[in-house]
DNA sequence: GACAAATTAGGACAACCGTCCTATTCTGTG
DNA sequence: CACAGAATAGGACGGTTGTCCTAATTTGTC
């Protein structure tokens, strides 16, 4: 962290406390801390909070782009890809039980607090949404895709939610392989359901 | 409102502020305005933030389990009562679409502050999970009753935040079909999946 | 080594927060 | 009407917030 620059790790800083703590709970304080620079310096960086924010969710945009290019190198076969979608919910547990999905808790927060940047936030999920529709298409079910799409982010979603709130894996676990089962089951043609 | 005791208009405005604003964001003074009295006649009532958000925790419950309890004595068929819980999506639509869930967003900002009552909160989430539960069992499902429950909760807790994101009622109504489908075909043992 | 630019540290600022105290007004009972 | 207790209003308090200014330090270049 420490070969970075002063900047970036302002916004690696901002990003996990944002996640953890929320938005409007971080404070200039709790990211100086973080970083172990003084208040003052912070704002020969950003100016304001929001800017901060708004950094932030670049970052979170780009992350998320490079994830779905690796998972799109990773496998050829679009389930497979869909499927290493639904397994961050057992990948990422060690967070998400505390913290939830970054994503949707900071699209709700911003919502709640009718924030300028909320529309930007939500535009990770329109890059989930996209791809997982592009996933989709590939599959053959065009006419489907972006409905697919939605389903499986919101399904992800409130799993997420849950097991944040209960904090038990067992829980996830199995509504992970529920989601993999239906997966196989829209795609197989064997038995079709719905 | 203006009936009611001066607490029950606090709390009754608590209630709606900390839905639409979020806990923290909402302030004593925001409190105050809303019900139009002085923010000294506050300390009066409550002593702490702390304890107003207890009262609301507790009336939420209380409103939650005269919804359960008015479902039951509705509908006969342990289905139509599920299906109720699952029409509130659309039922509230006008404020879910601003707000998501009141429950799943308490909670989640609860756990990320580390609030004390965070616990408290959750309870909300317990009641529906084992009146759903309940509901399952009638159904002659005892043995996956409460992963039952837990599904059809996380589902719709999803559906909630993405529609707060993405406010779009069409995807709503969509996963409100595919839900009550979903249950009919598990009812039903004509095709029995999973 | 000199010097300009980039970077950092420390603190001041007004505004707001939750909390708390006290004086005033309202309300009901004799 | 008198009077005690409930209820309300207004403001003070210490602390924290985001923001901003200025001086000191570091860095790179000639």
């Amino acid at each position: 962290m420490s070969d970075k620059t002063t900047r970036e790790n302002i916004v690696a800083a901002a990003d996990q406390l944002f996640y953890q703590q929320g938005y409007e709970h971080t404070s200039f304080t709790d990211i100086a801390d973080s970083v172990k620079i003084s208040r003052g310096n912070f704002y020969y960086h950003f100016k304001t909070k929001d800017n901060i924010l708004q950094a932030v969710i670049e970052l979170r945009l780009d992350n998320t782009q490079k994830m779905l290019a690796h998972w799109e190198n990773e496998h050829a076969h679009p389930t497979d890809r869909i499927k290493s979608y639904i397994h961050i919910l057992l990948t990422n547990w060690s967070k998400i039980q505390y913290f939830g999905c970054p994503v949707g808790t900071l699209c709700t927060e911003l919502t709640k607090l009718n924030h300028v940047s909320k529309e930007e936030a939500s535009k990770v999920f329109t890059l989930f949404r996209n791809w997982l529709r592009e996933q989709f298409i590939l599959l053959g079910l065009n006419k489907d895709a972006d409905e697919l799409a939605m389903h499986v982010l919101s399904w992800s979603q409130g799993v997420a939610t849950l097991a944040s709130t209960f904090r038990e894996q067992a829980f996830v676990k199995k509504e992970v392989k529920k989601m993999c089962d239906w997966l196989d089951s829209i795609t197989s043609p064997t038995t079709s359901q719905k």
